[in-house]
DNA sequence: TAGTTGACAGAACATATGTATTTTTCTATA
DNA sequence: TATAGAAAAATACATATGTTCTGTCAACTA
């Protein structure tokens, strides 16, 4: 921790000090009445210090919006990451198998905890995305989307819609409208389409993408 | 997570997933606004309940004083894939700290081997994005990025770039031009940037990325 | 049916909290 | 010493944000 003031120092150990005991960080005030600091300005004016040395982030006019930057965060504990049947590859126009029969798919993917949480795990499931309908919604092709299966979906969230009568699946963001959905690409090239809400099924919603660039 | 009502059940998920992204947690009129709530008496009276069940902890009369109780189970099972340390944040004009002493680091992410072969793993790490700065590569705000550390790169590649005179880094496209570099953004509304090659040292190269959508 | 209760709405209110402005004090140096 | 610039102080200001109050409405229930 190079070239802070006694002062900034002291404003640094005792925002990390505050986060480490309250799990939120503290108001300008607080700094100033822990610190017997005589101005909320002269708070202002170190926290502005800190910042451009790189110490904190913060957030313009947002209440006890500081970061510490290279310090323990107070990030969830990470313990392991489950494994996941790879069912398929999903595109515009293609089917993909039934969640269900994982059993024959010798393909899975390790996913990260981060993503998906220890309970609920035997419902996700990961396709393979062909092509870019998607790239509005920063998933590209060749990505993989992990989705938590269930047959309900909320407007604008991202799901495996079949289209029951053509027996396909997509994976678009789903609005209902009335009797009808619209399946919205997230490609502002590309077109919704709509259907009938009773010929539409939801397979699963999109709960992670990962991308391998190496 | 038992008894909780729908709506109940999406504020607290958002609540896991804003402290993610941000760091912080949201305010009141945060969780109204993206949850499209009409009123801020309703989201204070379904926190209440949240609290109540047991599943947050609030401090009266205090911004953003949200913590969550975390409720989750230790799981050791781990299969494959590798840990890797998340050194830190990276956007546009934060420093970062360098790889190498990833011994201070307590978070860590678990890397599908997809992204990153058994072998040679010692030097990757991770880095969650702030910002978007790097929309149009496809990888969003709250991103975690997968470098492998390397002091070279090929043009066009993604890369962690430290501005040596500035001491920051950033997460760009990386070109260079004769005896100077350009650092490129993946965002058409942002402009390159210019420094002298002498000037500009390569940390790492983005492998992987990883979302949550959850 | 009248009363009760849980969930939600709308609007106002109180104050917690970040900023801006101006003045004063300290400190290094020509 | 004079003086410029950094740091601190005092004060006022703007708004971000939690809380309260009153009312609606549907689902129960005695």
């Amino acid at each position: 921790m190079s070239g802070l003031s006694q002062r900034q120092q002291r404003i640094y150990d005792y925002i990390k000090q505050f986060i480490r005991t309250n799990g939120y960080a503290p108001a300008i005030r607080d700094i100033q009445r822990e610190l017997s600091i005589s101005s909320t300005s002269v708070v202002a004016y170190n926290l502005r210090a800190l910042e451009s040395k790189g110490h904190i982030r913060r957030e313009g006019n947002i209440s006890r919006a500081i970061e510490l930057i290279n310090a323990e965060q107070p990030l969830p504990t990470v313990l392991g990451g489950q494994r996941v049947p790879v069912l398929g590859v999903i595109a515009a126009g293609q089917p993909i198998p039934v969640p269900n029969d994982s059993a024959n798919s010798d393909d899975s993917v390790l996913v990260p905890e981060e993503i998906v949480g220890n309970d609920k795990l035997g419902d996700v499931y990961a396709l393979r995305v062909k092509g870019y309908s998607m790239v509005d919604a920063l998933i590209a092709d060749g990505d993989i989307v992990l989705l938590r299966y269930q047959a309900t979906a909320e407007n604008g969230e991202m799901v495996a819609a079949r289209i029951r009568d053509e027996n396909e699946v997509t994976l678009k963001r789903i609005y209902w409208e009335g009797d009808r959905v619209r399946l919205q690409p997230a490609n502002v090239t590309m077109e919704a389409m709509y259907y009938p809400s009773t010929n539409v099924e939801v397979q699963g919603r999109v709960v992670g993408v990962i991308r391998n660039l190496g």
